[in-house]
DNA sequence: CCTTAATCCTGGAAGC
DNA sequence: TGCTTCCAGGATTAAG
């Protein structure tokens, strides 16, 4: 499920690879997973990439065009894949027959949006669930505003002081705490339970009852966590590749996330799976303790 | 405040 | 083999 690392993955790949370049073509092919301004302007046709853009699981493609009075735009899609969504570049038909160039533009299963660029290549966005869509804004600040100030810190940046914020005004258990994006920004049900077993805190403890050392040990687990899943192109359970189609590795690094039922890594015994507010917890009963401080 | 459940959706896996 | 059923999960919403 793409969670932080694994947009941060198609961020970089994007950043390397789109901006720069011109997009000459939008084509919608399922109107409802675009929100907002459903045009191709909107969606960018004209402009050129100025940047790619994160915030916890979801990404910024921002652009700039030049209308007919020579007045500037700087439109901005974001785009969240949800469950199941993912982003493919497939380079360009470099053939000098142009007829064959455009024949040979053929949909993936489940392709709801294509960008043609100046170089001929593609950028398609695929979704089979649909939990995830398009928004379309007049600029990156309106989207900051009207989409992003929900979101808590980025799980990237967040700091001690931010997380003892955030976790200190809430009773409920640790784990849905760090799933719920306004409080932090970026974690899912994977690096969750990577990240409190790494952590050796058990996913019931109560938030409000972490002390300063335990808020400590979070951070200090969290941003190496997400950077080692970044270093490996992030966990590919089913869906999530990179833009060229290759899977991530850091799954082979998962200690508990899958592995119910396998000994603990650490101390040897079963690791138990549970479920916590509607959600598959694995954690290791004996390495996992409700902390006392 | 909190929790649970339902909702969206599809494909893969398990079960009969 | 082929059908049905279940399950996975991010975010949101409603109900308890």
């Amino acid at each position: 499920m793409p969670e932080l690392p694994e947009v941060d993955t198609l961020r970089r790949s994007l950043r390397r690879k789109l901006v720069g370049r011109h997009i000459t073509t939008v084509i919608v092919r399922r109107r409802d997973v675009v929100h907002g301004c459903v045009t191709p302007t909107a969606l960018l046709r004209g402009c050129h990439v100025t940047r790619i853009d994160r915030h916890g699981k979801q990404l910024a493609i921002c652009g700039s065009a030049q209308d007919g009075s020579k007045r500037f735009s700087n439109p901005c899609i974001c785009i969240h894949l949800g469950m199941s969504g993912s982003m493919r570049l497939t380079p360009g038909d470099r053939s000098p027959d142009k007829a064959s160039r455009i024949r040979r533009l053929t949909f993936a299963p489940h392709t709801h949006v294509v960008w043609r660029l100046d170089d001929g290549s593609t950028l398609a966005y695929h979704d089979p669930r649909r939990f995830g869509g398009v928004w379309t804004f007049p600029n990156i600040a309106t989207l900051r505003k009207q989409r992003w100030h929900r979101l808590g810190p980025d799980a990237l940046r967040v700091t001690p002081t931010q997380l003892h914020h955030a976790l200190g005004r809430t009773s409920r258990p640790i784990k849905p705490a760090l799933l719920d994006q306004t409080l932090v920004a970026g974690l899912g049900n994977i690096y969750v339970d990577e990240l409190l077993f790494a952590c050796g805190i058990h996913p019931l403890t109560i938030s409000c009852s972490l002390g300063v050392n335990n808020i400590q040990l979070l951070i200090d687990h969290l941003r190496p966590l997400l950077r080692r899943a970044i270093r490996n192109g992030g966990s590919t359970l089913r869906d999530h590749a990179d833009v060229n189609g290759q899977a991530g590795r850091f799954q082979q690094q998962h200690q508990v996330y899958g592995h119910a039922g396998q000994p603990c890594q650490a101390c040897d015994r079963p690791l138990r799976s549970i479920i916590v507010s509607g959600r598959t917890t694995v954690y290791c009963e004996s390495c996992q303790q409700t902390p006392s401080d």
